[in-house]
RNA sequence: GGGAGCUUAGCUCAGCUGGUUCAGAGCACCUGCCUUACAAGCAGGGGGUCAAUGGUUCGAACCCAUUAGUUCCCA
């Protein structure tokens, strides 16, 4: 059968991942076999595959791969999180675009949409990954919100209450009037505006011609001012201590406090307070126990509290106050102002800063042992950079407001019970009414008289337990399977929600499984443009990533991806004009696209011998078997060592460089049948073999087309798919023959370089002559003479006349030349290394004659730095003795 | 404002506890080649005062200090 000149992954991969599916090659089952767990940090259920996925899963699907081929009972366990900020805004969208206002329905009927929306678009994000080739165990699919994951959130939080770690506060949160909730700090953007600071005046109480004048750019809010507060180191307004200020327009008495947080310089060094709609503010209020009046409603207008302008709109106040002020009299100027105003990123309008009650956890002791666990190294964070941000948070860690005004996600277990301010926590309404029933002593209270709290937890709050909940260990502790699996062993994430998600999972994993929940933390970069903007749906600069599987395949995709991502770095994924071909291109995804088409084409080369049984195995073929076999050994080692410490992009830089160099350059080069000859058997089946470790080796980064070939190398009846077929191991490594390979390969440049420069043609054979300093033996010379296609190979003790020279290591070889050789131009040569040699020698000697280096430096390293003087000694005296000889031929 | 990190070739990065002339890799670039696996290729080549300055040391890309630039985190 003819094979294509080009891999085409397209069709591969389609065939390849059905057959892993069918034949349930993902799937896991405890075992008598070492478990390896990774849990997936889950995608939000309303995403799509972005990039910073893409890197993510493929690094897991890579330690994951190799894992099950290693015999550990891999098992990777894919899901997605409910999201409820980013899917209660899509539900409301889409509900807004069907003309439903979210308001008119009740939270059942809300409720009802989004699930038919999540049932709708929320696996989509999990089809994706599938074309990556990610290998999870796909029957064990989750989500935060299937019934036994909520009722492991629902448990916790009634167990950390009853344990007294969560409570009730006042928070100032950033609130969207428009959709009138709280929303987190990440989804306020901040823009620069052009804004007016107003300078007012506010009369000393009891005086009409004292006054203090402050600076604003809200004016609107002093309607909730409860004080007016200078620094006490402020000459100016030392007189005033003690005294009181009236708030304009509504009156009201106000104390004049000191606090040093108020700068000199800024305005007029006066500052008014109103605690309930300024964060700063607030914790001044606290300080200095001030009255907090909220003057707002949800909506952003105005409430009673604000005695004025009722039922406006906070931005219409704002110019009508400013009229009104003027006209009392308490409007000393206006200035332009440039500031920084938060506006929310979904709905666009100003955030107001609200107080609200809200529901905390208190982190202090919850993560001390989380702390512990990964100062002292039993959580291994790569890279290690990690563990002193983390010590920073965790030191200095607040506590963790988990309540969410939403109604997407887990309900707040607590009900209120009517016509009192009590509250009780619990499972069910029942429990509740029993609770309740017990702390009031009223036993004829009816379910009716509890009322659940209307807000749902934060989404953290149910991935924290992920990697417990997943497997039920939170309901059921003893399980099968949660005994097995648990602790995990790696996750891999992205720097960014260090805090959000993985501190909280270790400390979730020390309260309530008693141990780690993963012994390895990868850290991934973030994935960027060309000109390093981090890609994102709002920019567009992040390519399609199913657009790029299609187009360069799955495999190339994931190499382009980890060829160059160290733990931690950043990833730039640029586009660029390819200067060759003109079209536009990304550079890394065509570099793993070039490396499977020569993968592919390895393989077409072998697949294209004919095999002689009858024939002998060459010389040169034995020799670069041998050398081949300790360079893949070699390599093994050393990839299994970077494996060892997340050094993912160095194990497969290692890898693309022995099947690209060594296996292709050289190793099949040199076995390669003259064309139209057969292959000898032994030969070939080495050859085979080699293939085969090298795509196992391979099979973790690139999946489909290691499959692939691994069945074409071998198509008999038992063979299994490569995904569990037993990872390569460590063989012996002739040290020797590695070192004999350095010299045959230099041999071989050096011959190139000259045919190069004397224009002969590859077809034209050469001899070689090497002057030798002691007996010469290099395993590989019947390889070179192969290679480099060479008449034969001498053993000189003298120059050869008219030939040009080279050196490698301490010999020296002669190539004669048919055409008179430019003497000159050798000996200026010649002069250029001597040169180099002697320089080299300086630096050594410098060292050498030096008494404190001898007497400092350890033994080992003098006696190389004397090594070194000897072979360079050597070297000289060769190069010296080469230009003797060539000056005599020069002269003659 | 506080804290952490980074700066090595045009780009992205290696360089472990200072010790080979240690300055490396991949990509990109330049020059030859449509050589019977692969032009998505082969062969050859150029390119860096290791951000700057000072110090420690027999010896510094590596340790220390200062400066500059840069990124991130916290409030």
């Amino acid at each position: 059968m003819e094979i294509q000149a080009k891999y085409n992954p397209q069709s591969l991969e389609n065939k390849w991942y059905s057959y892993w599916l069918e034949n349930k090659i993902f799937h896991s089952e405890p075992d008598e076999r070492t478990p390896y767990t990774v849990v997936i940090p889950p995608p939000n259920v309303t995403g799509v595959l972005h990039m910073g996925h893409m890197l993510n899963n493929t690094i897991q699907d890579v330690l994951v791969r190799r894992a099950r081929m290693k015999g550990f009972n891999a098992c990777w366990v894919p899901g997605t999180d409910h999201a409820s900020i980013a899917t209660e805004a899509k539900v409301v969208a889409k509900l807004k675009s069907e003309g439903i206002n979210k308001w008119d329905l009740t939270r059942n009927e809300f409720l009802e949409h989004a699930w038919q929306w999540k049932e709708k678009h929320g696996g989509i994000i999990l089809e994706q990954l599938k074309k990556l080739g990610a290998s999870c165990d796909w029957d064990r699919t989750k989500f935060t919100m299937d019934n036994d994951l909520s009722q492991s959130v629902i448990k916790v939080f009634i167990d950390l209450y009853q344990k007294g770690f969560i409570y009730r506060g006042v928070k100032m949160v950033n609130w969207d009037p428009s959709a009138k909730t709280a929303i987190s700090d990440e989804e306020v953007v901040y823009r620069e505006e052009n804004s007016k600071l107003y300078y007012l005046k506010y009369f000393l109480d009891g005086s009409a011609s004292e006054f203090v004048v402050i600076a604003t750019t809200r004016p609107e809010t002093i309607l909730g001012d409860t004080a007016v507060c200078v620094n006490p180191n402020d000459e100016r307004y030392k007189h005033l201590k003690g005294k009181k200020v009236i708030v304009p327009l509504i009156n009201r008495v106000i104390p004049i406090i000191e606090d040093e947080y108020v700068d000199i310089e800024f305005g007029t060094g006066c500052l008014k307070i109103t605690p309930a709609h300024d964060i700063n503010d607030y914790h001044i209020g606290q300080k200095h126990q001030l009255e907090s009046i909220d003057i707002l409603n949800n909506d952003g207008t105005l409430n009673e509290n604000a005695q004025l302008y009722i039922g406006k709109d906070r931005f219409d106040v704002r110019h009508e106050i400013v009229e009104d002020l003027s006209n009392s009299g308490n409007l000393e100027k206006i200035e332009n102002y440039l500031n920084k105003v938060g506006f929310s990123e979904r709905t666009h309008v100003a955030i107001e800063p609200k107080l609200s009650v809200q529901w905390f956890v208190n982190m202090k002791e919850l993560a001390k042992p989380a702390l512990d666990a990964v100062l002292n190294d039993e959580i291994l964070f790569h890279p290690a950079k990690f563990k002193n941000i983390y010590r920073h948070w965790m030191e200095n860690i607040q506590d963790w407001n988990i309540s969410r005004q939403l109604w997407w996600g887990h309900r707040i277990p607590a009900y209120y019970i009517q016509h009192s301010n009590d509250f009780v926590v619990a499972e069910s309404l029942e429990d509740a009414l029993k609770l309740a029933k017990e702390k009031t002593g009223n036993y004829s209270l009816k379910s009716d008289d509890l009322h659940q709290d209307e807000d749902v937890l934060d989404t953290w709050f149910s991935s924290w337990l992920w990697p417990i909940s997943v497997f039920d260990g939170i309901n059921n502790p003893a399980n099968k399977e949660y005994t097995y699996y648990y602790p995990t062993n790696d996750l891999v994430t992205a720097p960014e929600i260090i805090f959000f998600w993985v501190a909280r999972m270790i400390i979730a994993g020390y309260e309530y499984a008693g141990k780690m929940p993963f012994k390895n933390v990868y850290f991934t970069g973030i994935v960027r443009d060309g000109a390093g903007r981090k890609m994102s749906k709002s920019l567009g600069n992040s390519p399609d990533p199913l657009m790029l599987i299609e187009r360069y395949g799955a495999d190339a995709v994931r190499v382009g991806m980890l060829l160059c991502s160290p733990a931690g770095n950043d990833l730039l994924f640029d586009i660029q004009v390819n200067s060759k071909t003109g079209e536009e291109g990304y550079p890394l995804p065509e570099q793993g696209r070039n490396f499977a088409n020569k993968i592919w084409n390895a393989f077409r080369l072998t697949k294209s011998w004919n095999i002689d049984s009858l024939l002998d195995q060459p010389e040169h073929a034995k020799k670069a078997i041998e050398w081949f076999e300790s360079k893949l050994n070699e390599t093994i080692i050393q990839t299994n060592q970077l494996y060892d410490s997340f050094k993912l992009s160095e194990v497969l830089m290692n890898l693309y460089k022995i099947f690209w160099d060594d296996f292709s350059g050289w190793y099949l080069e040199w076995i390669k049948p003259a064309f139209g000859e057969s292959i000898d058997a032994k030969t070939y089946s080495a050859t085979i073999n080699f293939f085969e470790r090298l795509v196992q080796l391979l099979h973790p980064f690139m999946p489909y087309i290691s499959e692939e070939i691994w069945w074409q190398l071998d198509s008999s009846d038992n063979r299994k798919s490569i995904s569990i077929s037993n990872y390569p191991e460590i063989g012996k490594i002739d040290k020797l023959i590695l070192d004999d390979f350095e010299i045959a390969s230099q041999i071989v440049s050096e011959l190139r370089r000259i045919r190069k420069e004397k224009s002969i043609a590859a077809k034209e054979a050469l001899k070689l002559f090497v002057k030798a300093k002691q007996s010469y033996q290099n395993q590989l010379i019947s390889s070179i003479k192969k290679m480099s296609n060479l008449e034969t190979i001498e053993m000189v003790s003298e120059s050869v006349e008219n030939a040009l020279s080279f050196r490698v290591m301490a010999d020296e070889y002669f190539v004669p030349l048919n055409e008179l050789i430019n003497v000159e131009d050798e000996i200026v040569k010649l002069k250029e290394e001597l040169l180099y040699y002697q320089g080299f020698m300086v630096s050594v000697d410098k060292k050498l004659n030096n008494e404190r280096f001898v007497s400092n430096a350890p033994e080992s390293v003098v006696a190389i730095e004397k090594k070194k003087k000897e072979d360079a000694q050597s070297k000289i005296s060769t190069i010296e003795y080469q230009l003797a000889f060539l000056q005599r031929s020069a002269n003659k």
